[in-house]
DNA sequence: AAAGGTATTGGGAGCGCTCCCAAAAAAGAT
DNA sequence: ATCTTTTTTGGGAGCGCTCCCAATACCTTT
């Protein structure tokens, strides 16, 4: 039931390789004949075979997204992953790929994941990344096999030059963030930290650190709690910034101030008033908690989007020089920092 | 660089046809030589050729995830379906199949999205379809091409006899959860639905009404406030309940639950001493609120699991008679409802 | 009208596997 | 030791495509 290249060719009256000509886009076919045979693959719904076809040309048009286990990938983060694989669908979709997901197992250990996609490596005309960790030996692995892939966050020193990525501008970001409550008043401003193992975590850091000398504010590192990105250690983290005496906290997720904003009402502080948050990612939930969180927005669809736009140029170009890009992150001041402006709530 | 089986046969001293049957578990071969080619394998980490084995078995080993774009999913529901894929995955990697993710765009037609899908249906042995509306034509189609598929909510009448599916048992939780505010005493009951138009938004609403008619409680469409399983449509209906007159809600995932809770302290009542309100999903944000929220546990990478293996199954038996099956769902009692059990809060 | 060029077309070989059938080897029966 | 049966092995054909090269058709040009 399912036709061959043969069986439209005789449908047509030409050969295997017109047809096959047509399919491909190939100039060297007369305007008559593409027509005529267009015709009939349109009549017989006809599609070429995906395995012959890459079977003969060594490329499968299909892309791996790569999803480490963590806790916080299913459930504080899901919404990130989410925005994300959407902004790469819709790259994949217009240049006609598919994505193969990889989610690892709670059980797995990291190996034991990596080595079952390595294993399928062939399958693949490339992979995006998303939180791995610095030096995580996975980077290796793929330089070593030559397979293409773009990581979804800066990779760290060693790599640095032979790596492609996409990421927000995380210290930016973050300084914006502590500027703006600079221009509040505030000055003991502390900060949860997001996983500082990962770049995004570091670099969020930095950017806190930076904004406070720029300022003539000394670092100081009882202002500093180190958290994971997530709600509890959110809240943890808070509890020890509030013993240290903060009027400000820059938080490393939104997530992470979440955790924070109950520990503040916790203790029967008042947000902004007492102590003012500002979060980073701006994440739905942002604007579903109260007093709605101030936030650094980054563009998590875009993301994913840019990734798999380089690493399709990558797979279909001859130019092989890794690319970096940083896509801008924006302030949204909401009431959680006190300046509000008006936004609509449901 | 890449090896084939001839490679390998070569090495082992032995022809292709040995090297293929030791890869295929095939019994007829000897003992001494399956080990010998084993060896050789294992040495030059030889892996069959993913393509060419699809050409030639026409079994490919993937399975596609088809979710259909709603604003739910990618905000709200983002860890249900995370947590649906999580269980997807495990079954996956035991049995040695990967998965092809599936998402439409927001600017999609249903349409456009599912001849994506349709067009490539020859790269993918079957489809696990997600949040299907109950006439869907897509059901038809994969009927007619002979596409094996499973369904992760019951599937309308006109189809139910011809299509696997995977469900929770929403009516049974539903009446649960009412029965369970109907012991404390509430009598003026109402429920926020899901959406009406997909089966568990139903069958929550008709496991609600049986559980009042059960108690002698007549049904009342003045208590029935119709949503579609997000935040806004919890916190309009609470609205309207509270209007109505209500001491209890059951509200039919949590994200209404959450949406209800505000619009409930927004009017200055408490809960659960003013309106005690049942959730159903229990997603990890139930615990995340003040009060926690008592809710219907549904276990959700169970489902996806035993989605993948009923496909699983069909796909590699002989056997093509639909399966349905009911998980079971268990009430949580948490501070929301008035009678909490002691559970650690972070 | 012939020669030369270019645009178009056809068919063989090959991608790496499985499946089938026949050949060879080993084991058992007489 | 010979014949049968069973186990094990090898090789051809084919899955449906692309890619290359040769063949044909169609234009130009002189």
């Amino acid at each position: 039931m399912d036709q061959n290249l043969e069986d439209i060719a005789r449908l047509a009256g030409v050969s295997r390789s017109t047809v096959s000509r047509v399919i491909n886009n190939n100039p060297n076919v007369s305007a008559s004949t593409r027509q005529r045979v267009l015709q009939i693959i349109q009549e017989q719904q006809y599609r070429p075979n995906y395995f012959a076809r890459a079977l003969a040309t060594r490329r499968t048009r299909i892309i791996g997204v790569v999803i480490p286990y963590t806790p916080l990938v299913i459930f504080d983060e899901a919404r990130y992953f989410s925005a994300m694989l959407q902004g790469i669908t819709e790259v994949m979709d217009e240049r006609d790929y598919v994505m193969l997901l990889w989610l690892s197992q709670p059980e797995d250990t990291k190996n034991l994941f990596y080595e079952r996609v390595i294993a399928q490596h062939r399958l693949m005309d490339g992979l995006i990344l998303a939180s791995i960790s610095l030096d995580d030996p996975l980077q290796n692995q793929l330089l070593d096999i030559g397979m293409p892939f773009v990581l979804l966050e800066r990779p760290g020193q060693r790599f640095i030059d032979h790596i492609s990525y996409v990421t927000v501008d995380n210290i930016g970001g973050a300084q914006e963030a502590v500027n703006h409550l600079l221009s509040l008043g505030r000055r003991r401003i502390g900060t949860i930290t997001g996983l500082l193992s990962h770049p995004d975590g570091q670099d969020r850091l930095m950017g806190y650190r930076q904004a406070l000398e720029n300022n003539g504010i000394p670092f100081d590192p009882v202002l500093v709690a180190e958290g994971h990105f997530d709600l509890d250690s959110g809240y943890e983290g808070m509890r020890e910034l509030l013993r240290a005496g903060v009027d400000a906290v820059f938080a490393g997720s939104d997530i992470t101030a979440i955790g924070a904003m109950r520990a503040i009402k916790e203790v029967g502080l008042r947000i902004p008033e007492d102590v003012a948050i500002v979060g980073f990612d701006d994440l739905p939930t942002a604007v579903n908690v109260s007093p709605r969180l101030s936030t650094v927005h980054q563009p998590i669809p875009e993301k994913g989007a840019l990734a798999a736009s380089l690493l399709l140029d990558s797979i279909e170009g001859e130019d092989k020089v890794p690319s970096h890009r940083l896509l801008p992150t924006r302030l949204i001041v909401r009431e959680s920092s006190g300046m509000a402006q008006l936004e609509n709530i449901p």
